[in-house]
RNA sequence: GCCGGCUUAGCUCAGUUGGUUAGAGCGCUAGAUUGUGGAUCUAGAGGUCCCCGGUUCGAGACCGGGAGCUGGUACCA
């Protein structure tokens, strides 16, 4: 301990957190639960198997994230073990999966199905709806190649949105091809792999910007609200035509975006190889009873970087969610995958094709949660009026727990009036209320808190409200449980 | 990371050209109601005016630096 801390006139500690990982509240843990099971549900309907690779794994097999000298912890949350190797926070569960596939080659079945949820950390700014740590729920097939695995990702992320209970129209899966983006940009002649990289984060950016932002940071560069400037790609007008052409191509089903790219003059072979499976994906989709309203072409998806080298897909939930404030906004991508054959060959060399869609649930569950506003349920409360009579309570409280019943005592020194209002707070269904004339009588009171609010509306008078007693009614204790029973069933 | 805005009570905010004891609404606690959540009335609690330094007889206000929050942008493997 440090002088500093020592000193008696020290301050107290600022009760305070980091950005970016927020406390939880019930209403927001019962959300991502239930996104949870709904959506592995759907994963292991499908074939998959769980998997849990714990959270932490050697930088080396993350990926390229080193910590270096300049941003230590850009990106991931890196650490040195006492070997002093380094180690850090998985980022995704794709990553892990690779590393586990390849270490366990000789033992996994091929194909390779399994799913995992759990917690992922990024050291990023956080933003509204974007967190330091959250819940991703992943399936991929490890060991498959051809569109027919693609396809099969895609019918699965649909399935996962409804599954989280977008309607359908609701949400889309849009799909693009990485082999296509490479073939168009050849077409343009972007051949500088640095160009291409800024090239295809201008691209990424259409759904933003639109055609004239994606324009600007294509060529000299584009200005934001604040006034700082954003460093263009540097490409000429001509081969802006081509690209601006390219991402705005999309039709209105994919049988005729598909039609559209082949008919474009310019592809290349591999361009050309991957608008052929496109085509291949859409015949398997129409199968699958995926429409045109659940999964597009888009030709202006494009996500992240050299991970992906097939098909790419994005999950967008459409509607209108709200943040805390009560403003609309729009949630955008909710989940997102595509193929990386190269991921699992970075450890073994040979050849694993490999495919996978991951949705991002504590995003959804926090926008739900936000612009739900939905409450908890919460305890029966049996409130204590004679201190000498604590047993019974106990009694009272227990006998609606052994119902299956959320129930508790008040533990508090308060009256019967604070007593109430903490009932009130925690959103009681109901309240038992026992004092001297109950127990003479042999009866418990209870009262529907929900059933009194909403009699107690029109009520301006206090004599009323009092006399009134809005809700309230007697029963002999042996029927207490039943009743009670009712009123937590109907609320 | 880069650019902008902001920071005064739990929350939302006011605070005059720099002037003595820093305010409001809401919320919270208690009482009116010795056994009832709402409403009303009354009372009360609650503040290092973000931090450090400077200018000044005097700083919540002005100047410099820092931190935090927030928006945009970048990054998002």
């Amino acid at each position: 301990m440090s002088k500093d801390e020592q000193q008696p006139g020290d301050r107290r500690p600022e009760a305070r957190k980091p950005r970016g990982f927020p406390d939880k509240a019930a209403a927001v843990i019962a959300t991502e639960r239930s996104l949870v099971d709904s959506i592995t549900a759907v994963y292991q309907r499908w074939g998959f198997d769980a998997l849990d690779t714990g959270p932490f794994e050697y930088v080396d097999a993350l990926g390229k994230f080193l910590p270096d000298t300049d941003r230590p912890n850009a990106g991931v949350f890196a650490l040195q073990d006492d070997d002093e190797q380094w180690i850090a926070l998985r980022y995704d569960h794709t990553a892990p999966l690779a590393r586990y596939v390849a270490e366990n080659w000789e033992r996994v079945p091929k194909p390779f199905r399994r799913y995992s949820a759990g917690p992922v950390w990024r050291n990023e700014k956080p933003g509204p709806f974007r967190f330091r740590e959250f819940i991703q729920c992943d399936a991929d097939s490890v060991g498959v190649a051809g569109p027919a695995a693609d396809a099969e990702m895609i019918a699965i992320a649909a399935e996962a949105m409804q599954a989280a209970g977008a309607a359908r129209g609701e949400y889309v899966i849009r799909v693009n091809s990485r082999q296509i983006l490479d073939g168009i940009m050849e077409t343009a002649g972007v051949l500088d792999p640095a160009q291409r990289g800024t090239v295809l984060r201008a691209l990424d950016k259409f759904d933003k910007f639109g055609v004239e932002g994606v324009t600007l940071l294509l060529g000299k560069g584009r200005k934001d609200e604040s006034g700082d400037i954003t460093q263009g790609a540097g490409l000429v007008a001509n081969q802006i035509d081509v690209l601006i052409e390219f991402i705005t191509s999309r039709s209105v089903t994919r049988a005729e975006t598909v039609r559209k790219l082949a008919n474009s003059t310019g592809m290349t072979r591999s361009g050309a190889q991957g608008v052929a499976e496109l085509g291949e994906i859409d015949a398997i989709l129409n199968a699958l009873g995926i429409g045109d309203d659940a999964a597009v072409f888009d030709p202006s998806i494009v996500r992240g970087l050299e991970y992906y080298t097939g098909p790419v897909f994005e999950a967008e939930f459409l509607r209108e969610f709200h943040d805390a404030d009560g403003n609309p906004m729009r949630l955008g991508s909710v989940g997102g995958g595509g193929r990386y054959d190269g991921l699992v060959a970075r450890f073994r060399g040979e050849p694993a094709p490999a495919t996978g869609f991951s949705v991002g649930v504590s995003r959804l569950a926090a926008a739900m949660a936000a612009t739900g506003e939905e409450k908890v349920q919460g305890p029966v409360l049996v409130l204590v009026l004679d201190k000498d009579q604590l047993a019974d309570y106990a009694t009272l409280a227990s006998d609606l727990r052994h119902a299956g019943i959320r129930a508790e005592m008040y533990l508090g020194s308060s009256g019967m009036k604070p007593q109430m209002k903490y009932a009130d707070r925690r959103n009681s269904p109901a309240v038992v209320i026992v004092g001297g004339n109950e127990r003479e009588k042999g009866v418990v009171t209870i009262k529907d808190l929900n059933a009194g609010a909403a009699a107690a509306k029109g009520v301006t008078d206090n004599e009323a409200w009092r006399a009134e007693r809005p809700g309230q009614f007697e029963c002999p204790r042996s029927e207490m449980v039943a009743r009670i029973k009712t009123i937590v069933g109907r609320s």
